[in-house]
RNA sequence: GGUUCCGUGGCCGAGUGGCUAGGCAGAGGUCUGCAAAACCUUUUACAGCAGUUCGAAUCUGCUCGGAACCUCCA
């Protein structure tokens, strides 16, 4: 088998995935800012990372997973006042910003859950790890790398530069451009417009505050990952994730403040997903293009004209490759749903085969084609993570595995070691790796006994060719969401849309 | 303006030098009491121009169009 390979944005290239310690892998993700609800370009990230993870663990690895909660800094819900200083419930009224952060933090675990994606193994919020942020914080200052004014600091990024390759991870270069193009206003207490803030002073009306040797105030942006990914993976660790639009300035400043305190670039590979967009345009609040999960679930914005699962959702994302710019339309989501729900009962089939108990397969060719078929989807997946190819592979084996069902060709074609490698690789991948999962619920023993009933009452009617009453049966069960399908041998199927 | 990336058939989307991507939709057929599903067959491609090469969607240059980042951003 292929080793795995990963594209680096750090280095822009194809690079073999190689442990720092043998069998272990430390990954640290970008998580979600908790001031609002995610929409689905948020998802994106999520997924994706969620299919690296699993993929890591099933080639073997023990990882550790570290997807952070970014529950400090500015903090408002809209619709609702921040403080009512006159009334006597003013506890209550008055905005209370973990409130706030439970809420939407609630939700972004809904959500992932929804998609299948698995807990990360650590998920450390940036309001319990401000004593951490502050030191090296300390540290940085010390090194002379940051600067205070007025109660907030700023890394030094114009002096970094002269000693570190500041913008290597983004591609740009601090030039002299950006230095002329600087404009001081009067107020920026910033040396230069490039530095970055890692103690933020708070002003009077700011509700989130917090004790430091600089007055009160609260963390900058940036300082959380680098606090939390050197406290729970070290001062080196291998996969650093998150969405293309956080390379700059967030990654790019991880890696200045991180090569300040530990000596080192946080991590070895650097993966970045790209955008989700709306007829071209990323999905974001500047755009004002999102739409949240509870709307693409619910059926409820108005550029949508259905509902779509979260594995129609999930199903869509995977079927392009991470690196690529996803575009959001209707078509493309129904065309998922039809291709997962086609792939997804392909698989159930699949797995109800009975052995065949054939040594060699009487189609020769056909046995080798689906072995080189189901070869080919470890290779893929090593070949930095290429789902969508994945996913092709898999949709040529559908017909194989139909036409097994329906008996159009001898469930002997394959040899009984194909076709058990066959129902492990589409189990491994579709459930394991793809963290796909059947959203239909059928697991109602009367509901079951009640369709079985109405099925023979059915297959009774046709006997004696009353068309009318077995159709009737058929119509009105679907208006109901619930297809009956007539089967070759006789006997009836049934699917919950 | 700077940096980077992209432009593939009706829609979505793989593919980076020669070999059918795949999904959805369309057409024809098989099966079926009819239908659905399934299976078989099948139409429409590589933004434009020039170049490199025996050969380019794939490499180079130019043109046109679009995007991301440079400010919070998944």
């Amino acid at each position: 088998m292929s080793e795995l390979k990963v594209l680096n944005s750090y280095t822009r290239q194809k690079e073999v995935f190689t442990p720092i310690t043998a069998g272990l892998v430390g990954m640290y993700v970008c998580g979600p800012t908790v001031s609002g609800e995610s929409h689905l370009g948020h998802a994106r990230p999520f997924i994706t990372f969620d299919v690296v993870y699993r993929y890591l663990l099933h080639l073997g690895y023990k990882v550790r997973y570290v997807r952070n909660i970014t529950d400090a800094g500015h903090f408002e819900e809209e619709g609702r006042a921040a403080e009512d200083k006159i009334s006597s419930k003013a506890v209550l009224e008055k905005l209370e910003p973990m409130e706030l952060v439970q809420k939407y933090t609630n939700l972004f675990h809904w959500a992932m859950h929804q998609f299948n994606n698995l807990d990360p193994s650590i998920e450390p919020t940036a309001t319990g790890h401000i004593v951490e942020q502050i030191e090296m914080i300390k540290k940085i200052m010390e090194a002379g790398y940051a600067y205070e004014a007025n109660g907030s600091v700023y890394f030094d990024v114009k002096k970094y530069a002269e000693h570190y390759p500041y913008g290597k991870l983004s591609g740009r270069v601090l030039d002299e451009q950006l230095e002329t193009s600087r404009e001081l206003d009067g107020q920026d207490e910033k040396r230069n417009k490039q530095d970055f803030a890692l103690w933020k002073a708070a002003p009077p009306e700011h509700i989130m505050r917090w004790a430091s040797p600089w007055g009160e105030g609260f963390p900058g942006w940036h300082i959380e990952c680098s606090a939390m990914s050197t406290k729970y993976l070290g001062t080196e660790f291998d996969i650093h994730g998150g969405g293309m639009d956080l390379q700059f300035p967030h990654h790019e400043s991880e890696i200045a403040q991180s090569t300040i305190c530990n000596k080192h670039v946080p991590a070895r590979y650097w993966l970045h997903n790209n955008m989700i967009t709306v007829n071209g345009k990323k999905m974001g609040k500047s755009y004002n293009n999102q739409i949240k999960l509870t709307e693409m679930f619910a059926g409820t914005h108005p550029l949508l004209e259905q509902a779509y699962s979260p594995m129609t959702i999930r199903f869509f994302i995977l079927q392009t490759h991470y690196r690529s710019t996803l575009d959001f339309s209707n078509e493309a989501l129904q065309a998922a749903e039809k291709g997962l729900k086609r792939l997804w009962e392909a698989y159930e089939h699949l797995q109800k085969f009975p052995d065949n108990g054939q040594a060699t397969a009487s189609d020769k060719e056909l046995d080798a084609r689906v072995n080189s078929l189901i070869r080919e989807l470890d290779e893929f997946m090593n070949d930095d993570f290429n789902t969508a190819k994945v996913l092709a592979n898999m949709f040529e084996l559908v017909p194989v595995i139909n036409s097994i069902k329906d008996k159009h060709i001898p469930a002997g074609s394959l040899s009984s070691g194909t076709m058990t490698l066959l129902k492990k690789y589409f189990r491994d991948y579709l459930e394991n790796i793809l963290g796909l999962k059947n959203e239909t619920l059928h697991e109602d023993g009367k509901l079951n006994g009640v369709l079985d009933l109405l099925i023979d009452i059915r297959k009774e009617a046709r006997t004696r060719k009353d068309y009318a009453t077995s159709d009737k049966i058929r119509n009105q069960l679907q208006q109901l969401g619930i297809l009956l399908k007539d089967e070759k041998d006789g006997s009836v199927g049934y699917s919950f849309q």
